[in-house]
RNA sequence: GCGCCCGUAGCUCAGUUGGAUAGAGCAACAGCCUUCUAAGCUGUGGGUCGGAGGUUCGAUUCCUCCCGGGCGCGCCA
């Protein structure tokens, strides 16, 4: 129904002689101003030359709205012009909600669009540390906010299997092995001196007796199967963090299909390289870099960056309108050369986003989780998510925005009390629930057709109004790439509710009370089911 | 030195394309258990929005400079 106003508020605009005005039409912050707020009058004060408050006058005198839709209109302080909806409006939004039930917050602003999110690509050298869960979280959300505002996402991660840090775990498992043999033997220089080889290298030998009489070169042959193992493993710990991805690319797979050849050829032929001092050049400073970039080095060797570009040229190939990598932030400066090679091959400006995600610390015990030295062992997402389980780890590393340094409370997490934000959101939806199973009543029964006049409390109204606001919430949160949008607005709502829970009583009303206020409990367990469910969280019925 | 991010209540952080008296949680203080989960709710106190200029009817928000913190600046990945 904002739709409404906003289209007349247009039109009185364009009939004052401003055809685009650019105002907006927002929820004021304070309860007191309305419950939607337009800047217009003060935006055509200069273009018109005339006192705002003067100009909102003649606005609202033109202003057509139905009775149905507006109660109120009034005009304040420099000039708002502020709108308080009719009952009607907010009986049909208790109405809307409980007939779309899962479906309430989807939108379609993104149809037809094909995105691709992809995020965590981790390393298949080792497990996934917290700073890959929170990017697997993030990018996970990102991705179901865009599926909710109606684009078709594809959530894909990329195996950097091939290259140097491959043939070092290779290298380094293989001495493992030995080492398990009982024979003396290093880990080679850059190798991966972590824990999690000896284990795997103690399980092979067990495994296979056999390995004992391997020379050298067989046995690099057999540990070959370590990037494999490791990525397995990465995979089962995403599937526990609820992340599953419909593609696995391999860097590998780009290679052998001649990917990257094609790759260089394509640049050189559109005249993007040069050749200087025995290398190979890509002209990324004339798209927005600092400098140009390299990519054959004089020794022959290719940089990574050129796997990279062929990777990114293959997604445009698959047909994405979009594609939004998730990276951690020390990569960010390579975001130009990368922005710079789309550009140069003509992707348009909006085809190539990166959303940064900055590092994380783990406070337990009122002390910092460090890396240990000497084994090289970081805190492992796999121990984050034994300590706090998997909704608190998600919540958390969605809570804050992706691009400020994020410390998490172990403790904190752990905790079954109101302090802790996902089991006070969760809570919520619980007592929902309860009131339901109290009842003796399927919340399915609950309908929204209610006298609204029934729900006497200002706790009924304002917990409606909130709930009426989360597809446009979702819609922020997506649009921004913000998923912690959704948490605060979780939060907000979650404290709406529990405090109409203790205010409004339920069971035992008036009948038409009760009956408004079970579309109501019904309703606010719909909108935060929703949003837990849409970051992948559960959303219990008791606690 | 250059680039990016950040600086908001004692602490952790929000702040909707520039809007009205800058918010929440925690901590502190004061209340509330015959009633749908007290695993909870209500209220109070707390701020030169890092600093100084500028643009604007209006700046936490945009621009410039300075201070302070993080990260990045390879023919490494």
């Amino acid at each position: 129904m904002s739709e409404v106003i906003r289209a007349e508020l247009a039109r009185v605009a364009a009939h004052l002689g401003v055809a685009d005005a650019g105002f907006v039409l927002e929820r004021p912050r304070d309860g007191g101003h309305g419950d939607l707020s337009t800047n217009l009058a003060m935006l055509l004060a200069k273009p018109l030359k005339a006192n705002p408050r003067a100009l909102a006058q003649k606005i609202t005198a033109e202003l057509q709205l139905p009775a149905s839709v507006v109660a109120k209109t009034e005009i304040a302080g420099p000039g708002f012009i502020n709108f308080w909806l009719a009952q009607d409006a907010l009986h049909s939004l208790l109405a809307t909600i409980i007939s779309a039930g899962p479906a309430f917050g989807r939108g379609d602003a993104g149809a037809g669009q094909r995105v691709n999110v992809e995020f965590v690509s981790a390393n298949p050298t080792g497990p996934l540390h917290v700073g890959h869960g929170r990017g697997a979280c993030l990018g996970d959300a990102i991705a179901a906010l865009l599926e909710w505002t109606g684009h078709a996402v594809t959530r894909e991660f990329y195996i950097n299997d091939a290259g140097v840090q491959i043939d070092r775990v290779i290298q380094s498992l293989w001495a493992r092995i030995e080492q398990q043999l009982g024979r003396p033997a290093e880990i080679p220089e850059g190798g991966y001196h972590g824990q999690y080889l000896v284990e795997l290298a103690q399980a092979l030998v067990a495994k296979h007796p056999e390995l004992a009489g391997l020379t050298a070169e067989q046995g690099l042959a057999f540990a070959t199967v370590a990037p494999g193992l490791l990525r397995a493993e990465q995979e089962e710990l995403l599937r526990d963090l609820r992340v599953v991805f419909d593609v696995w690319s391999s860097e590998k797979a780009v290679r052998d299909q001649g990917k990257v050849d094609a790759a260089l050829a394509l640049l050189a032929e559109r005249g993007l390289t040069y050749h200087q001092d025995g290398a190979l050049f890509l002209r990324t400073s004339e798209y927005g870099d600092d400098k140009d970039r390299v990519l054959r080095k004089s020794d022959g060797s290719l940089t990574y960056f050129v796997p990279d570009i062929a990777y990114h040229i293959d997604k445009h190939e698959r047909g994405f309108e979009r594609v939004i990598d998730v990276w951690g932030a020390d990569h960010h400066g390579y975001i130009p050369r990368m922005r710079g090679v789309l550009r140069a091959l003509g992707y348009g400006e909006d085809y190539f986003e990166v959303a940064l995600v900055q590092l994380v610390k783990v406070m337990k015990g009122g002390e910092e989780v460090r890396m240990s030295k000497r084994s090289g062992e970081f805190v492992t997402l796999r121990d984050l998510v034994d300590w706090v389980g998997v909704d608190a780890t998600r919540y958390f590393f969605l809570m804050r925005p992706g691009q400020s340094p994020f410390t998490f409370d172990v403790d904190l997490a752990r905790k079954q009390t109101d302090e802790n934000p996902i089991f006070y959101v969760q809570m919520a939806h619980a007592r929902m629930s309860g009131i339901f199973r109290v009842a003796g009543r399927d919340p399915e029964s609950a309908t929204g057709d209610v006298k609204l006049e029934a729900l006497p409390a200002p706790e009924d109204l304002e917990l409606l109004k909130k709930l009426a606001v989360f597809p446009e919430v979702v819609a922020r949160a997506a649009k921004s790439r913000e998923p912690h949008k959704l948490t605060d607005y979780l939060e907000d709502l979650a404290r709406l509710a529990h405090g109409w829970y203790h205010k409004c009583r339920v069971l035992g009303e008036a009948a038409d009370t009760e009956a408004a206020r079970l579309a109501l409990a019904r309703a606010a367990r719909i909108v935060l089911a929703n949003g837990l469910t849409l970051l992948g969280l559960s959303a219990p019925d008791r606690m």
